[in-house]
DNA sequence: AATGTGAATTATGAATGCATTTTGACGGCA
DNA sequence: TGCCGTCAAAATGCATTCATAATTCACATT
């Protein structure tokens, strides 16, 4: 018998905390809990049926996340979003994404490069029909593709939250026309570099392709800030 | 009567979860808690004098940071360092020092300029006196002037997360003279882009100077790799 | 009307207790 | 000797309870 074991696939039940903590920040990515609203502990105790051990555990971990603000015997609160916020996180992203465009193109597989250009194609179709939430679900992926093909978790993990932060941000129907043509635009270049394995350009393209989502988030912001 | 606040000084005591997070991070960077050693619960309960629940709750902190590796139902370890771990987190560490340094030379002030004048020729004499611990202490605080001068919080949070992590590395005693020279010559380099506000070559010098530091760290992980 | 006081209510902080899982020693057995 | 299965001890997961701080709201004061 073969004992040495294939890729470890590793088993790990997920505790109640950590449950709690994917759910929580999935409610707050989506927007279910806002920006700048409380957050009480019973409710979301009896929301989720559970007692406030494991979830004030989950609230820590959210926080450290930048989620969430704790202030002491005050509670918690989902993080507002400020324009200063978005000044200091793109900048940090954008040294990120450049990296992981870097990365990609040398680590990045030729079929790895084939299911982005499924995706690539899907998002354009997606853009001719206006479908905008989809376009952006595609987007994502695209991404999240790249991400995973500079091979470094530690700058996925790192990105990822970041991203989070600002996803929060329902800016997505906020895009111009003029603005979602020229993302696209951005998108023909970034699967180019791809493909030509031109990472200091594929760096140079993602930075600026955050700069034009910077601007439409900024927009959102300015259009939807509240008096509170 | 003047309504408007001058600058706000916030007043937040710790609570003990926090206070428990610092000190256990401390711990844990400090080498006082050795990479790969478990943490049980209990131990450190009896150690700081507190029950079970905020110290979990600063476990859950510390592992989201990276420092600790939790598994449902078997507790808690102080985090190994891999060259695996190295590989990933010293290129991410590279861009946003790189990107620190674009910034800081954008917001840096002549009397902060002044400042990090006076700790760079501290840690020359440090250098002269072949006094380790010391010039890596005045080492570091010009590293975090220049990150302050940044002024940019979600990167300096970043930033010092991962340094937590590789600080961890005892790496330090094991810098050889000819590193040591050249560490001196780029602090020397990164004084002048400081000075003439060279962004861009002050990022590319802070990315060679932690490029020569990985070096360091790599030999003293060949050095001292335990067969755990 | 604006401000101040204080008791009642509510929310959070931390300790304790119970249930479940893991660990590790012991002994049977091939 | 080496491999399992069993069971007690220990550790962790979670719920509950007690302690303490913050908030609310009624009422008094200016």
């Amino acid at each position: 018998m073969n004992t040495a074991l294939p890729t470890p696939t590793v088993f790990r039940r997920k505790s109640l905390h950590e449950e709690l903590t994917d759910a929580i920040r999935e409610q707050i990515v989506n927007g279910d809990l806002a920006p700048g609203i409380r957050v009480p502990e019973k409710n979301l105790c009896t929301f989720y049926g559970v007692s406030r051990t494991p979830l004030r555990e989950a609230l820590k971990v959210l926080a450290t996340e930048g989620l969430l603000s704790l202030e002491p015997n005050r509670g918690a609160w989902v993080s507002r979003i400020t324009p200063e916020d978005l000044d200091e996180v793109f900048p940090v992203m954008g040294a990120l994404e450049a990296l992981s465009g870097e990365l990609a193109c040398k680590h990045i597989t030729d079929p790895e490069i084939g299911r982005i250009r499924v995706l690539h194609r899907q998002m354009l179709k997606h853009y001719d029909k206006r479908e905008l939430s989809k376009y952006f679900e595609v987007n994502q992926k695209i991404h999240e593709a790249i991400l995973e093909a500079a091979r470094n978790d530690t700058l996925a993990t790192q990105y990822r939250s970041l991203a989070a932060r600002v996803r929060r941000a329902r800016y997505v129907a906020n895009m111009t026309q003029e603005r979602w043509k020229q993302a696209t635009d951005e998108h023909e270049q970034i699967m180019e570099c791809l493909e030509t394995r031109d990472g200091k350009r594929l760096s140079q393209v993602l930075k600026d392709h955050l700069e034009n989502k910077l601007e439409t988030v900024r927009q959102w912001l300015q259009d939807n800030r509240d008096p509170g």
